[in-house]
This record gives C-alpha cells, sequence and structure tokens, in this order.
DNA sequence: CGCGATCATCGATCACTGATCACTTATCAC
DNA sequence: GTGATAAGTGATCAGTGATCGATGATCGCG
C-alpha cells in the first residue's frame, strides 16, 4: 500500500468525474444554442438531471464551466492542427493548416463561439485565466511556427513572422466567426469561398 | 392652430427626449466599459440620476437602449464610410474605406461587440432586429460596390466582387473582433498590424 | 454486522437582475 | 382654484448566480 491514507472513490449512481463530463456536454451544447448569458444555472443542471447547486460541487461558477469548454476547444484544436500540419514547403502546406482551421470551427459552432465570441469579461479587468491564454496561444503558436517556417526557406519573402501570423489567424477568425453567426447572410458559394479565402492567406505568407 | 388638441409639452426638470439621450449616454459609458451583461439597469439610472423604473418609460427592454446604440453605431459607420470613401481608382482608395472600418470598429467595441460579436439570438430563432440588419448591411454595400467599382476599372483583375467583398469584410472583421474581444493577447505593433493588414485586403481587391 | 467518516446531492435561501404596477408628484390649460 | 396628464417613484414580481446546512448513500474498519 504506498498510499498510506487515500481517499476512497466513491462509486454512487454517476458521481464523480463522469459527472463532470455529463455537465460540461449539456452546458456546451446549451451554450452553443442559446448563448452563454441565455442559459441559466439552473436549466443546466435539469438537462444534466441534477438539482442547480450540485454544478457547484464540479465547478466554482458558471464561468468556469465556460472557461473549461473554452480550453478543451482549444486543445482539441491544437491536436489537429499539430497532426495535420507539416513542414511548410510552400503555401499550400499553410492553406492545408488554414483548412483545418476552419473545418474544425465549422464542426464545432458551439465550442468555436465560447471560445472565441465570448463577450464582456475579457474587457479589461478579468486578466484572462491563464489556462484559457495558454491553450489559445499553443494553438496559435502552431500556425506562427510554419509561417516563420516558410519564410526561412524562402529568404525572398517578406518578414516579421509574427506580425504576419496575427494577421492571418484574424482573417481566418473573421471568416469563420461570421459564417456560423450570420448564417442568415447571403453569402456566395460557401466552399468556394472558404477555398479561396484561406488560399489567399497562405499566399500572403509569402508575397511581398 | 392646426392641432385641434395636442398634447401639452411638459418642461419638468430634464423630461422629454433629453431625457433619452442622458440615457444613453450614461449606457453607451457603462456598457462600453463593463460590458452589455456587466452593467445592471440600476447603474445606469443612478448614472442619470433617476430611478430604475424611469427606464422604462423611455425604452421597453434594456435591450432596446443596447439596440438603439447599435443602431447609432451603424449610421455613423455608414456615414463615415460615405463620407470619406472616394470612387476606388487604385487599391489604396479601398485601404482607406477599410482604415476607416478599423477606425469605427475600435472607437466603438461595445456597439461592435452588439452588432457583430453577439451570443445566441441570430443563431436561429430571431429574425434580428430589422433596423440592426438594415444598417449592417448599408455599409457592407458601401464596401462591396467599392470593389466592384475597382474591378470593373480594371478588367484585367479578379472577378467575382461578391465574393471577394465578402472575403475582404470578414478579414477586416477578424482584425477587428480580435483586437476588441483579446486585448490581453502579444499583439505586435497595433498600428503596424493594422495598416499592413488593410493594404494586404485591399490588394486583394485586384489580385490574381 | 455496525459505526463513524466522507462525500454527492438537495431544499432553502441570499443578494441581485430585468421588468411591472399602482401610486404620488409636478406641471399644464382653463 | 380644478381637473387632466405626463413624469417619476417605491414596492414588488419572477428568475438569476451563488451559498449553506441538512440528508442520504457509500466506504473502510472493527
Amino acid at each position: 500500500m504506498p498510499e498510506p491514507s487515500r481517499r476512497s472513490p466513491r462509486k454512487a449512481k454517476g458521481a464523480g468525474p463522469e459527472r463532470r463530463e455529463e455537465i460540461l456536454a449539456a452546458a456546451l451544447r446549451l451554450f452553443g444554442q442559446y448563448g452563454l448569458y441565455g442559459v441559466s444555472t439552473r436549466q443546466i443542471a435539469q438537462a444534466v438531471g441534477v438539482s442547480q447547486p450540485t454544478l457547484y460541487a464540479y465547478f466554482a461558477s458558471k464561468d468556469e464551466i465556460a472557461t473549461e469548454l473554452h480550453v478543451r476547444a482549444f486543445r482539441e484544436l491544437e491536436g489537429r492542427l499539430r497532426t495535420g500540419a507539416r513542414d511548410p514547403e510552400s503555401p499550400d502546406d499553410v492553406a492545408v493548416a488554414l483548412r483545418i482551421y476552419v473545418d474544425f470551427g465549422l464542426e464545432n459552432p458551439d465550442a468555436y463561439r465560447v471560445a472565441f465570441m465570448f463577450e464582456g469579461q475579457h474587457g479589461q479587468d478579468m486578466p484572462e485565466h491563464p489556462d484559457v491564454s495558454a491553450s489559445g496561444h499553443a494553438a496559435f503558436g502552431i500556425l506562427r511556427h510554419m509561417i516563420a517556417e516558410l519564410q526561412a526557406r524562402h529568404p525572398d519573402g517578406g518578414r516579421d513572422p509574427d506580425g504576419l501570423a496575427q494577421s492571418i489567424w484574424a482573417g481566418m477568425h473573421g471568416l469563420v466567426s461570421l459564417l456560423i453567426a450570420r448564417p442568415g447572410f447571403p453569402w456566395t458559394d460557401r466552399e468556394q469561398l472558404i477555398d479561396r479565402h484561406v488560399r489567399m492567406l497562405a499566399d500572403m505568407a509569402m508575397a511581398r
């Protein structure tokens, strides 16, 4: 017995980490559908099948639920980028990574909303949760690294990979967030729009 | 006396339309500082110097206050674009318009938030407030028109001005919304970032 | 088996939110 | 004066996020 007096893991009905996951799943669905401020903790609790105070046994606040979803979304994105991103030989390789980004956002609009289209909070006071900041920077770091790598291989290209990466990231985020937020807008052919947008931004990594 | 039985305009202390403007001014300042959901109607009322129910004599709801600010902001944007946008001879003229767009967003972050980065609502059910939608589309229409005009003058450029305008708009929106939503991010020099971003997107209006 | 200890859970409740209503107050025309 | 009318308010409502003490259920241990 390596641990002298370990606490005993209760089994109960659906207690433990599973409850936590249930709560997160319900919250993700509800937040994505009705928005963070359009969903009450009581609604989340009801969707899970527990009472409202129970949520506070797993999370310190409603905001912490949203933050956890936020962090997970970034981790998921980071994983996809790490898997799909090669060492960039040409802008086309960058385009592949950008496409991964778009697909992730459109496939997980709920998570993307919670992650990027947040309201207020971040404004001034809140220094932004460390994990949130870290997971976000990690995903962004992959993109930045790709662009820096590409520019290094082609010294005739532009400089300042940091600023360029931020520009390209912003360009991607704009398209994804608008496609999600305004499905009723008379967009031109979606696939063509995305494809051209991605290629344009990827080409920017070398132009000038 | 053209009007048979007109209602008598009360003077009182600060009644009438002026009160309405005071409320809007206070709400704009508070919303911008603490966010829409970080400000209560009681705080707004206190800032104006009236009781909370008084607000409901001028506005049907807190949301209506935000909507009014939203519509006004977009009218302002539309006006700025109309004033500052010339018939585009070159991408530089488009860049000027884009720069107006960015400056507007950064100067009116809360209005911009309510306009584009809203939560839920637009999702499915709500058909989006007519005035809001109209003012938004009007501003976008100016940009689209500029790009179509530029392409028409230089037939060697690309086609599909609609799709291109959407791409450029998305690119602008992405930068503005991220700069607003994530002030804590280690952005490179802001002015340089914006300037290059704008020029890049403007150049896209003719490339290929 | 029984008996604390422990932990998940819940009803009750708090301060606060947006919104409503009956009531008072102040100003007007006459 | 007097009534009419609009402006403004205190009291209050249902619903919110969050807290707390009590209730069980489950465990290791005798």
